[in-house]
DNA sequence: AACTTATGCAACCGCACCATT
DNA sequence: TAATGGTGCGGTTGCATAAGT
């Protein structure tokens, strides 16, 4: 076990402990004890040091054997869920980042609740992770603006004024991080303007589990130049679900999919994901040269209720490139939101 | 400072699916 | 083929803490 790991371990077991301590036999199930003498409730130092040491030596899986095996008095449910979801060496702690948000924000729009199969995508993040993270950040939000999370103005909300300014941000930061690194005299590749593509095929309309083939997805970083053909462009050129050279599994066995370096956005500037051979769809892309964004012609002859919000966004985009934990806290500002309302408010 | 409310998140639950017996 | 056990998923709960009054 690496430093770094007990580490974790030991944080964790900090953490449990104490927490233990506040409601330990209170937390504990009595009839549920007394029946088969099985603990619930907030995990222990010693029922994770048993776990930990336990899978270190004989490895994971069949967990209900494990559990006795290791002497825990858990289910094998539990054992797995803390194991997954908490003590694996490789589990990402910290805040959501920008780029992850997007793309989460991007993958739910096209999987719907699918948090195991969106986690895959996100190296180190759990699906528990990713869903509290929805409920938490992404539900309040369609609350304030007093619409359902599954609408269809929600969604649109998201796509088309959420994503864009989430890839403005990331840019922006891309850009802050590039002028640090030249003022130091390293060797930065020319900053490109990222932009957001999200090939829509009708997901104006889609559905809320509506499934989307893994080539329909992408996002390109690009030197504001986009023609259709990504021949120019430095992006990894892997789809999440069948590509036979991207397909890896992480040390821990899961099923990671892509190498992280797909999903990992700010490594080198190239947050691009999937091949993409529809390219005579680009065109009903969200992008313009200057990165901000506009409604192709052919989606607002369907209606989209966000014309123009662009442009009166343009205008405050200080509002939302500054400084902030977490961009959905501030990326909305009083007219934004009283604008947005609006919409919401013609279109029922 | 005390109290209330909101938020974040670990953990649990029920269900479905699959493999094995 | 049915029964059983293991696994994984999505939804929900409950507690600690933060934020607000």
């Amino acid at each position: 076990m690496d430093q770094d790991f007990k580490g974790i371990v030991m944080s964790t077991i900090t953490h449990d402990y104490n927490y233990n301590n506040q409601s330990d036999d209170s937390s504990i199930d009595q009839e549920d004890q007394l029946m088969d003498d099985l603990r619930r409730g907030p995990w222990t130092v010693e029922e994770d040091l048993l776990l930990v040491n336990y899978i270190a030596n004989h490895g994971e899986g069949r967990w209900n054997s494990l559990a006795r095996c290791a002497g825990l008095k858990r289910t094998g449910k539990s054992c797995r869920l803390r194991w997954l979801n908490y003590l694996r060496p490789d589990v990402r702690r910290g805040n959501i980042t920008l780029e992850e948000q997007l793309l989460i924000l991007e993958l739910h729009s096209r999987w719907g609740n699918r948090w195991s199969k969106i986690a895959q995508h996100l190296p180190g993040r759990t699906d528990n992770e990713i869903k509290n993270y929805w409920r938490t950040r992404v539900q309040k939000h369609a609350k304030q603006l007093q619409c359902d999370v599954n609408s269809k103005q929600f969604k649109d909300t998201m796509r088309y004024l959420w994503m864009p300014r989430l890839v403005e941000r990331i840019q922006a930061e891309a850009a802050s991080t590039a002028t640090t690194a030249s003022s130091n005299g390293a060797k930065v590749a020319t900053a490109n303007s990222t932009n957001y593509m999200n090939q829509p095929n009708n997901t104006m309309n889609n559905g809320y589990n509506q499934e989307f083939s893994d080539d329909q997805y992408i996002f390109q970083t690009s030197n504001n130049e986009f023609s259709g053909s990504f021949n120019n462009q430095s992006f990894v050129t892997a789809t999440p679900e069948n590509s036979s050279t991207g397909g890896s599994s992480d040390s821990m066995g899961s099923n990671t999919q892509l190498s992280s370096d797909c999903y990992s956005f700010p490594h080198s500037n190239t947050y691009n994901i999937a091949q993409n051979t529809h390219t005579n769809n680009y065109s009903e892309t969200l992008f313009s040269p200057n990165s901000n964004y506009y409604y192709h012609q052919q989606q607002q002859q369907q209606g989209s209720e966000f014309q123009g919000i662009d442009q009166q966004q343009n205008n405050n985009s200080n509002m939302w490139l500054g400084g902030g934990e977490d961009v959905l806290d501030n990326i909305w500002n009083s007219d934004d939101m009283w604008f947005i309302q609006q919409q919401l408010s013609n279109d029922l």
